[in-house]
DNA sequence: CGAATGACCTGTGAGC
DNA sequence: TGCTCACAGGTCATTC
């Protein structure tokens, strides 16, 4: 589920209950997630105020006013649950659902957050991929978990002659080379799919081989397919964006590459082609061999 | 060194 | 209905 599109959506959600708030009860249901809690880990953020919600990569990093950071990363199927205490639904521009009393009770509800919004936060995780952390805040960066992580694909950074520089020289295709955190930060298996559609680009190329006149239209697809799908509220609960796919889950389907499409950057002419799907480094890539080379 | 592989977990849907 | 298998949007350690 959660690509940066998803993570920054659910960032977006948090916001109105936790940015501000104190975390008046923080508790968790089993001794670890992905790796161990560390230690003392509820009882450092019980009464303690979020300063500040961010995102960095697919990660959220809640600041709390005792100069550590809660990291958060949703895994493969990591959610957070808000459920507002009381009469009211709607906090700022959001609507919630009301608290259960059993809410955070539920089978994989990992840790569960009061604030004084007041809300009940749950952390649910079947998979168990996802992993919660305090850090430093001041040292963040330098935190084994983000030391090598690349660049922000939103950010002005991430242009043109970033992209030429990080895939010089590069054998691995350029899916794989897409995928990799320590180059971009926060793309996954869906929206590499997407992006490398939009403009044109066989997944199968290598990253080192691609020619210099077609990385500003890569640039262009990958910031594009992020912003659109950030604006249809990603994908699963509150979004859309799942009926937006061109390729993605759509093996054996026409490709849907059009003239002048909105979504396309590159594809001039109606496509006959079919979306095939391919394994790279033992995950599903799709796309269209007709109209990506 | 970079690149490929498998392991970590549970759930779901397809096919028999 | 119930079994087995393939697969799932991510990372990390290990191997070549």
């Amino acid at each position: 589920m959660p690509e940066l599109p998803e993570v920054e959506t659910v960032r977006l959600g948090l916001v109105p209950v936790m940015e501000g708030f104190y975390l008046t009860d923080v508790e968790t249901r089993r001794d670890d997630l992905r790796i161990p809690f560390p230690r003392d880990f509820a009882a450092r953020m019980r009464g303690r105020k979020v300063t500040a919600l961010r995102r960095r990569a697919k990660y959220l990093l809640a600041d709390l006013d005792s100069g550590e950071t809660l990291v958060i990363h949703l895994g493969m199927s990591g959610r957070m649950s808000v459920y507002v205490h009381g009469k009211q639904r709607r906090i700022g521009s959001y609507v919630y659902d009301k608290a259960p009393e059993a809410a955070g009770t539920g089978k994989h509800d990992h840790v569960v957050f009061e604030t004084d919004a007041p809300a009940r936060i749950v952390f649910n995780d079947h998979r168990r991929f996802g992993l919660m952390t305090l850090v430093d805040t001041k040292t963040i960066e330098q935190d084994k978990l983000f030391k090598a992580i690349g660049i922000e694909p939103l950010s002005e950074k991430f242009n043109t002659a970033y992209l030429e520089k990080a895939l010089d020289g590069k054998k691995t295709p350029i899916k794989s080379a897409l995928l990799d955190q320590r180059l971009i930060a926060g793309l996954g298996n869906i929206y590499v799919c997407e992006a490398l559609f939009r403009a044109n680009i066989s997944p199968k190329r290598l990253a080192g081989s691609i020619k210099k006149d077609r990385l500003p239209p890569l640039v262009a697809a990958i910031k594009k397919v992020l912003k659109d799908a950030i604006a249809a509220g990603a994908t699963g609960d509150p979004g859309n964006f799942q009926h937006q796919f061109q390729v993605y889950g759509r093996e054996g389907n026409p490709c849907k590459a059009k003239a002048s499409s909105s979504e396309s950057v590159g594809h001039k002419k109606p496509c006959k082609g079919t979306v095939k799907r391919i394994v790279q480094a033992g995950r599903s890539t799709f796309y269209c061999p007709k109209c990506q080379s």
